[in-house]
DNA sequence: CTCCTTATTGCAAATTATTTGCATTTGCAT
DNA sequence: ATGCAAATGCAAATAATTTGCAATAAGGAG
């Protein structure tokens, strides 16, 4: 688990339990979201607004804009690594090259816009659990 | 030029200011940045932000969030458009998205044709048109 | 373990971007 | 020209997030 002593801050109970609903959370969570589950640990919404962007500046945690607006966490698992998650067996499946290779390169083209890196993970159904049929698991 | 009335909202001359703007810009513009250069004209923050939420709506803009959760719009310029004309009224129905991605990718697997692009206009009669009933036009 | 400094927290108020209610005005179809 | 729905201005509401300040707690030094 992560320490975050190693980040140079310090190691709170309100911190460790943010950091615990986003450690066990594979989908990206709202400010919002993440205070609904540690209300009843009395913690205030502004100490999850302030311990979010604290975890963001030290790079635990990656953010992104929704639709509406809204700031988007969720925690920084891998390097750069393209996988495949069935949503049935689980299973991972990993690729060898990276499927947006051309498309970075012609983002890069078009827009002069250099893409450093990345981090995906793409949901779906694997071979084995197609075959076996919705009903089967 | 764009012609509102083909959208069928009405052509004000806050509008025509804003579209104005937005058309000799080639970088999104945030609501703010429109209403600097509208203020001198005496149009209101209100009417701006109602203006891009309706070009919006009608397609004539893209809309997209930045990093700080501000909207940007920007003149929708792309050749690749799918429209619905109205053969009563006129107005013009923008998709946001080409109804033929799924059947161009069949075409592909079945033929191994590729389509490069397509730029397609459909006639029909629009809603407001179909409430009105076929004989009122 | 205790003390001390400083980071962290809670609370309420401020900020920022955007939306809305309502009375007034304006476009435009007839 | 005229009437009516759509559009506007204004002020107030909302929603997400930030901030000032006083109280509290973490964790290193002794």
């Amino acid at each position: 688990m992560i320490n975050l002593k190693d980040f140079g801050i310090k190691q709170t109970k309100s911190r460790q339990h943010i950091l615990e609903i986003l450690n066990n959370s594979n989908e990206p969570l709202t400010a919002e979201d993440i205070y609904k589950q540690v209300i009843n640990e009395q913690v205030n919404l502004s100490t999850v607004y302030r311990t979010l962007n604290s975890f963001y500046d030290q790079h635990i945690l990656t953010k992104e804009i929704d639709k509406e607006g809204k700031a988007l966490f969720m925690i920084r698992r891998e390097k750069h690594k393209h996988v495949l998650v069935c949503t049935k067996c689980g299973k991972k499946i990993f690729l060898k090259e990276c499927p947006y290779k051309n498309v970075d390169k012609s983002i890069l083209e078009e827009t002069g816009f250099k893409i450093i890196d990345h981090n995906i993970e793409i949901y779906g159904i694997c071979d084995t659990c197609q075959k076996k049929g919705i009903l089967e698991i």
